[in-house]
DNA sequence: TGTACATCAGTGAACGCGCGTTCACTGATGTAC
DNA sequence: TGTACATCAGTGAACGCGCGTTCACTGATGTAC
């Protein structure tokens, strides 16, 4: 238990909050957090004020921490652009994505949580859009049209895990991907 | 207590309860839907046999019962159905339909806690799905990608609710919008 | 039509349970001399 | 370097509260004669 020791169980803390608030909501129990991070739920309190406190921690952890979604995907700089786009776009819609959110964007992660009113602290809502901008800016392809393509993306996610198990669901993944591919292939560059 | 007015009752219970599980999600607890519905929650369970037996009827409620969203936005049969299709757009991407969840859409409105695993009924799964397919039926322009479009929707409005109070959700409907409507005036249909 | 009884929707209080939060205690770490 | 003390991360039990569910009771409705 010394303080390096301490910090890194804090660390651990918002990690695994950051991927159970993705995969389940805001709604888990510290208890249930506490008990995945190897700790009893007794000591939340020395490390964190509230569970408010958490949620705004592992939003940002979410989006802006080590293995982010975002940076993962762009591991590849700005050489080939459209490819790069391609690539992206193939993993977001991938059954891969749709079956861990604890591991995939928090645009899609927390998009359920922010869309309820309480509980959510307002500076995770700012992080919350500032990774929208990002994301969109990222998937825009010349235009701006950056904001609509991740609408598709993130309708296709939602829809897609919450018809998991029908058929359903890999149609809503495969229509997404053939409507963001075909858009820039035979129309908007011809 | 007349037994006609204790089957209106009843009713009520459901279609408060579907417009309250599209607006705070099905976690909302049964003593406030008791009380929005003006009763007391003791009696809950002379007319359900659990929580889950009323997010079952109030899902179906939600997609099949009268004052439907889709009933409503279908009211124009397929005449002009191109019109109606932009109608229906406009719509579902208003600022209206962003602030009014629980008498919106129930794909949208119920996305989210499909999306996580419990505590919803099979049954309200089925009928989810259902609600996908007619929807991205009713949106199909000629072609099968009504999925697609439906997946733009969807998203938009998850977004926009998620970003409410930040200009990037005004942003968010109206990129939808410009995406959807442009799709078929300058490129599908040349 | 009028009386006597059974039904049952709704009331209000209680139940066990899990939640977020608090607290007395612990023992290894880090500091003072 | 060695001892004595203060710090503080983590433990485990407890708190008040709201949850879904149960239950004894009520009184108007509907039925039997």
């Amino acid at each position: 238990m010394s303080r390096l020791q301490a910090q890194a169980n804090r660390q651990r803390v918002i990690a695994v909050a950051a991927r159970m608030f993705r995969e389940q909501g805001t709604a888990v129990s510290l208890a249930d957090v506490m008990k995945a991070a190897g700790l009893t739920h007794g000591g939340f309190y020395k490390q964190f004020a509230s569970k408010e406190d958490l949620v705004d921690e592992a939003t940002a952890y979410a989006f802006n921490g080590p293995a982010t979604y975002s940076a993962e995907t762009s591991a590849e700089p700005a050489e080939e652009p459209e490819a790069a786009r391609r690539i992206m776009i193939e993993r977001y819609l991938s059954v891969w994505h749709r079956d861990h959110a604890g591991q995939g964007c928090p645009v899609s992660g927390f998009a359920a949580d922010l869309g309820r009113e309480p509980g959510i602290p307002d500076h995770a809502r700012e992080i919350y859009s500032h990774g929208v901008r990002n994301l969109a800016a990222r998937l825009a392809s010349g235009g701006d049209d950056g904001l609509a393509q991740l609408c598709t993306l993130v309708g296709a996610l939602a829809l897609a895990r919450a018809t998991r198990g029908n058929p359903l669901s890999e149609e809503l993944l495969q229509a997404a991907r053939t409507a963001l591919t075909e858009r820039d292939t035979g129309q908007a560059r011809t």
